[in-house]
DNA sequence: CGCTTAAGTGAACACCGTTAGCAAACACTG
DNA sequence: CAGTGTTTGCTAACGGTGTTCACTTAAGCG
């Protein structure tokens, strides 16, 4: 009885045993079934019992695939940080490699447009830690994370070697701000030269703004006083570019924003 | 057999029967156990049953008191709200009433402070929308979200008049973003006529960071890569201020910020 | 004091996560 | 092909949850 790894075992040379495909392709229903009631239901609503009623089986074999709800859940959210990281890696891809401008505000405002068309998931994945377990197992979904992080890291180093903005004097930050911030390029693995701690501190900056935008948005805490949050964000992202030494260019209006997950 | 409402019911006059004093107090009572098993177990450790238990009673009793889960969940998120808003006055009415800057910077300090003592509390407020029935009757809980900006939009007000900072110019803004702030000024109750859209331009974006730096601090997403976030929370303030036109000083050091709810 | 009404209980229903033991299907080896 | 070990899924069960209903008890009021 081995113990059950909730992430897609990568088999060595890719050939997949009969067994090992169709494990694969069980796991994956769940997960897909688990994603459908997330956006339906809400994480509230994610039950393995309803997942399994739905596949046409009972409650316990689900855990011959998952060791739990909440690791069923830690996974899905790995997945749908990778999927995120894409959706950005393919909007930062959709323009001109040299038109670093037009590829920083394409990924940004994916980044919104994929938050807004799916609260459930950017709340799981950026909202409080609500029923993970704190020993859950979530190296996966801090690896895509990451992978997500690096699209804005690659693109903001570019601003930096290309000296678009001026950048704080590390002299000027107080220690214990610098103590974290040298943290914060240790770990990102930041090998560029450039990336000083006031280049950090304006990127972490910028971060925190459109965390912030985006955030409010989702949890629609300013609902009851705006509307549509479009012209905010934009706004804020005017701010934002107006400060990285970025050429900021209205979107190109897309027909059905205001669909609702 | 009266529908029992959630909120306390202030009873004309002020004066209450016995019956409905020691009603308050196990209302009281109630949601006294159900915030401390917030604070202990999360919002998915709430129950009734366990409530009930810890009273001494059984769980359909609270019906008597509490239509159920869910709006038990509202009333003290609202007793919450009331609870942030009086902090964030008393550390306002803490400095001489002149002292503008030294009043917002005491607040917004007070709001973070609360904010990362109070985990729990503050993620169901400000996090997303999680087990909230979207048909519960939440007017107190806006009521009190309400006074809980009234405080900052006070302090803000006097900025404007003391024209701290250069307002934006209303021409400048585009149309659609215009509109939604004059929905914003409209709603909040905010008569000042010097509250212009660019005036409620720069209070949104000042509370999308202030909210934005908190949320990130309190749901743990920098917590990787960051460890301390009060040196960023300062700095971010120290931005934020400069943009305002207020005077910022650093915090006096108080001893066991480290207090892990 | 008697009557009305509120408070609280127990049983029940329908869910949930999780564990243990068992039977059938499967894959693979001699 | 037969035999064997593994994988898979099931049933039963335990303890937990929210909620409804019928009922008894207790308190307050006229």
């Amino acid at each position: 009885m081995t113990k059950p790894p909730v992430g897609s075992d990568q088999r060595t040379g890719g050939t997949l045993s009969r067994r090992e495909r169709v494990r694969e392709a069980t796991l994956a229903e769940i997960k897909e079934i688990a994603r459908r009631h997330l956006v339906e239901f809400g994480v509230a609503g994610v039950s393995l019992r309803a997942i399994a009623r739905e596949m046409g089986m009972t409650a316990p074999g689900l855990y011959r695939y998952v060791p739990g709800i909440d690791a069923l859940l830690v996974a899905i959210t790995a997945d749908m940080y990778e999927e995120l990281a894409d959706v950005v890696a393919e909007a930062d891809a959709g323009m001109p490699a040299e038109d670093t401008d037009g590829r920083i505000l394409a990924s940004l405002r994916a980044f919104r447009y994929w938050a807004i068309t799916h609260r459930a998931e950017f709340s799981v994945m950026f909202g409080p830690r609500t029923r993970l377990d704190p020993d859950a197992d979530i190296t996966r979904a801090l690896e895509a994370g990451r992978r997500f992080g690096s699209t804005f890291f690659t693109l903001f180093d570019r601003l930096v070697t290309e000296e678009r903005f001026p950048l704080p004097a590390d002299e000027d930050l107080p220690e214990s701000l610098r103590r974290e911030l040298r943290s914060f390029t240790g770990t990102i693995g930041f090998t560029s030269p450039d990336i000083t701690e006031g280049a950090a501190m304006v990127l972490t900056t910028c971060w925190v703004r459109l965390y912030g935008v985006v955030c409010m948005e989702v949890f629609q805490h300013l609902n009851f006083v705006v509307g549509d949050m479009e012209p905010l964000f934009e706004s804020e992202l005017q701010n934002m570019t107006k400060d990285l030494g970025v050429r900021y260019s209205p979107p190109l209006r897309v027909a059905g924003v205001q669909g609702s997950s």
